[in-house]
DNA sequence: GGGATCATGTAACAGGTTACATGATTCA
DNA sequence: TGAATCATGTAACCTGTTACATGATCCC
């Protein structure tokens, strides 16, 4: 076990397979999985996953023990390697899916594979992702606001400075603010869902 | 001359260090160029150079002949390399300056860094630097509006699908409006310096 | 004596892009 | 005949992260 808690984005492309994996019985492999990424597709919109990365994907998933590798002869076309999602990738995948993200950057896409997935699978996971996700952004917001007020005063730092410091943090402000919007609506979108009112 | 124009994301990292370079009568060297980027500089809030990258981009930049570079001895302490830049650098550095970045989610790096720095050479060429990203992110939002009324009919596609499609969609339109919001408030302070009653 | 600073890097890895290689088969 | 599909990859490149190597000198 390497502990190199990157931290920093949890590898939205894997546990996209993984969950794949999750909904298709189990198996499937990498032409397969591959259609899920092609154009049109709704996961396309949101993670983009070449060949070449996807079949690298699978081996490191492999040997993470996440899934289990087979060949699977098919007569006159080229052999498969069929990849079967494990105890341990199913459970990585639930953790993964009960995650919020914590930088507002990582809702277009980490978020919205974490959310694609956890519809699938079960309702209330996704309610409960959502309401999560917007607790940590509400965090974000406040503590962007705190440093925000906490700006030195002009005559301390060159003018010119604290003026471009201040309009980082109101971007990063302005867009974490977008972000809760959006996800109130959501929210109440899966509500309607839920009770058959949509 | 290889003709790879990736379009994805025009090396920042770069052009802040021909920024820097064109800024400090242009010339430096890695350690002293490194020195903006670490805690507390306006830079470091916006993008993160460790000195390992640093160094890299340097020579990079070499090769590209944006600068040029020369040994200094420095009697006790070790010699520098320092790096001037280059007609083609400034050229090249201009240009960039000029051009807003396509993307919304290109915002919150690298227009950041051209804004610094286009404040830092001219207050005109940031304010049209601001009014093009304006443009650029308002035909953005539109094309995405469209995308979002020109989504099918739940009976053609699983509706699940196009439920989705449309929350991806609508977190693209609140993200680009708050980055117009943030843009139009930009360009109110900028005018206001410009016209001394900031 | 010992840590911070000056100054430049390397090594090892992780993620990602584009293009290409291979070779059979189905279908227009 | 030739393009698309099935199926799996490699090669070469770029960006980026963390950690470490080197060796002197300044300052306490």
């Amino acid at each position: 076990m390497s502990e190199r808690r990157t931290n920093q984005g949890e590898m939205p492309a894997e546990h996209a397979l993984l969950g794949l994996l999750d909904r298709e019985r189990g198996t499937g492999h990498g032409y397969d999985l591959a259609r899920s990424f092609s154009e049109g597709q709704p996961l396309a919109e949101v993670i983009r996953l070449e060949p070449g990365m996807l079949y690298h994907h699978l081996k490191k998933l492999a040997r993470t023990g996440w899934v289990t590798s087979s060949v699977e002869p098919q007569g006159t076309r080229p052999p498969r390697q069929v990849y079967q999602i494990t105890e341990a990738g199913r459970a990585e995948l639930r953790r993964w899916l009960a995650e919020p993200v914590s930088h507002t950057r990582e809702i277009r896409l980490e978020f919205l594979v974490k959310l694609y997935f956890a519809r699938h699978l079960d309702s209330r996971l996704a309610e409960r992702l959502i309401s999560e996700q917007r607790n940590t952004l509400r965090e974000r917001k406040q503590s962007l606001t705190q440093q925000l007020a906490a700006l030195p005063p002009s005559d301390q730092t060159p003018a010119d400075d604290v003026a471009f410091s201040r309009h980082v943090l109101e971007l990063r402000v302005a867009q974490t603010r977008a972000a809760l919007t959006w996800l109130n609506q959501l929210e109440q979108s899966a509500a309607a869902v839920a009770d058959g009112s949509g």
